[in-house]
DNA sequence: TATGAATGAGGCTTCATTCAT
DNA sequence: GATGAATGAAGCCTCATTCAT
């Protein structure tokens, strides 16, 4: 009883399927133990409480919308259009199919009251969003007003991801807000 | 024995600040029982269950709205344009200082996957919100178009107040939702 | 299933006789739901902590050894002759056939390095005894003399419980320990 | 991958300070293991048990107190005061700055009812302590007074020790248990 | 020898719920 | 109607122990 049955990133992984999908509270140990082939004690063998596999899982999201989205913003090689093809394009495909909408939202939902500690994590994330849409935006419409433009196709981004909890239908109100963000440099 | 310390509406009205604040899982029967006056054990005389007492605030929730909200929408002696302003008027009312945001989005995060009866509420209340919203906008923009102005405009609008619970700074970007929305017949 | 079947004394009671048998860690809550006829989690009706549980179980036998052996010290109507004798037999009798022996020894034991709040209600245990003990004595000896034989009788007294618990037949050395507090006034 | 990190006398040694400090329980393996720079599973490798260990860190405890206190009681070549002088100073630098106390007492409150093998070696410890310091007095008290006089100084110097655990001035009491037993060739 | 991964049992605690009074 | 006592299931976490490498 010694084989190697998974891995830190492994944990992660499925740890942040769950979270994401049920929320930090309604994912017991258990649950992730068992979706990692392992006892919910063996879990504390890679971190040493939930909350800092959540916050594990917190900043492997973070990273990976930097690679999905966000660093497009910064391609040196691209135009400021091609830059915001590609992170709208790079939204679209982050939440296609991604059960339980983004990991993030849903954090912010729990954290506020009870993991207080994650909360700087999920800020940031949100900051890296708004700062670099705005950047693409800037040089058309100043860095204030594309601080501002960049936090309202946020909003709208993650307000569409919410009401596709409730309703299905709402896909379309996301791929609208895709649309629109390329319109501001249409 | 039996002196009347509270009642059913009582309950319903501490329960619901409650979750809007906390969510439903992280208020337990104790936290609603102490802010009612009354133990635990007593709310059972009012709701058979946790979760129906969870059913009773988003009835009481969807009452309030229409009556602050949605109503905007169908004033006959009013004009569009006075709806308008009405409907966002009463928008930034509901959820000026209100602690938690959206009682509905804050159940939408956790009713998905582990409270499903509830689901159909929350849906009503959004469905009620983007009718009402779009009675406003359809003479102007038909009713296709009209319907999906008002599901992007609640998107925003939840987008911002999930947004201000990780940065208090949101609250422009709620401001700038009523105040696009307002142009919408400008 | 609202049957009282015991009250916050009772749980006491039973708590301390396991925690001098056994330890605080030797003793699970659910030991202690078992003696009193409940399951583990009703004790948490009583006391919100097991720590809570322990610091009520020393103030209990505070006051029992006052009752039993430290109030003796203070009887306006005897001699000091007699206030020993009745102090020694005191201690004769609380300890007699006690198993575990002094359950505030066996905390000291473990209060140190784990349950740091206790050490005072421990300290004052020791305190009260040397103080009374001392104020028996002092006329004879002097206040400080009094109170440095005072502590040496606590000492051989803890001394001989303690090896009580290895061999049983030191039960006379405790038994010499109070003939010989007998001659300090002989 | 084989490299030796220590030795078992190396464990011991380690494990006997932490056991003496903290007790048997609330010493875990990771802890000794950590103590010797070893992972808590390698400790395995030279103790079959973590009370294997106990026993051993028992035996040692045992050849020390031998060679520091209990062999001055059979020098050949020393009158019996110089051996009773040697016997008192023994005890003095033995737990002179000790962290913990007596191992044996320790275990002692712990060993009765979770750890019944034990017993037979602290019930030997305490018996070379009584048998060794009789041997001192026996010329002077005879055999039978000897061995009362031994338990009774024993009795006293762990009482001591005990309430050093509580409050430190008790260090006090220490010294005259030792003061007093050299009296007993005076 | 030493390691790191895994186990499984057990511990403290919380909580929705029930019910006799 | 309200209470307080009790339940039982579940949750997080710890730890001695095992074992393949």
């Amino acid at each position: 009883m010694a084989i190697r049955k998974t891995s830190r990133q492994g944990v992660i992984d499925h740890a942040l399927r769950l979270f994401r999908r049920n929320g930090y509270h309604y994912t017991s140990m258990a649950d992730i133990g068992t979706a990692c082939g392992l006892l919910k004690g063996s879990i504390y063998h890679y971190f040493s409480t939930k909350e800092e596999l959540a916050s594990a899982t917190l900043e492997k999201e973070i990273n990976v919308a930097k690679e999905h989205i966000f660093n497009s913003a910064y391609q040196e090689g691209n135009s400021d259009q091609q830059r915001l093809i590609d992170f709208a394009e790079g939204i679209s495909l982050h939440f296609k199919d991604r059960e339980g909408g983004c990991l993030m939202a849903n954090f912010a939902f729990e954290a506020g009251n009870t993991l207080p500690e994650l909360m700087p994590i999920i800020a940031h994330y949100f900051e890296e969003w708004v700062e670099s849409l705005a950047h693409i935006l800037e040089k058309r419409y100043g860095r204030h007003r594309a601080l501002e433009l960049a936090a309202d196709s946020l909003a709208r981004t993650q307000g569409a991801l919410l009401l596709m909890k409730v309703d299905n239908r709402a896909q379309a109100a996301l791929q609208r807000t895709q649309h629109d963000m390329l319109s501001l440099l249409g």
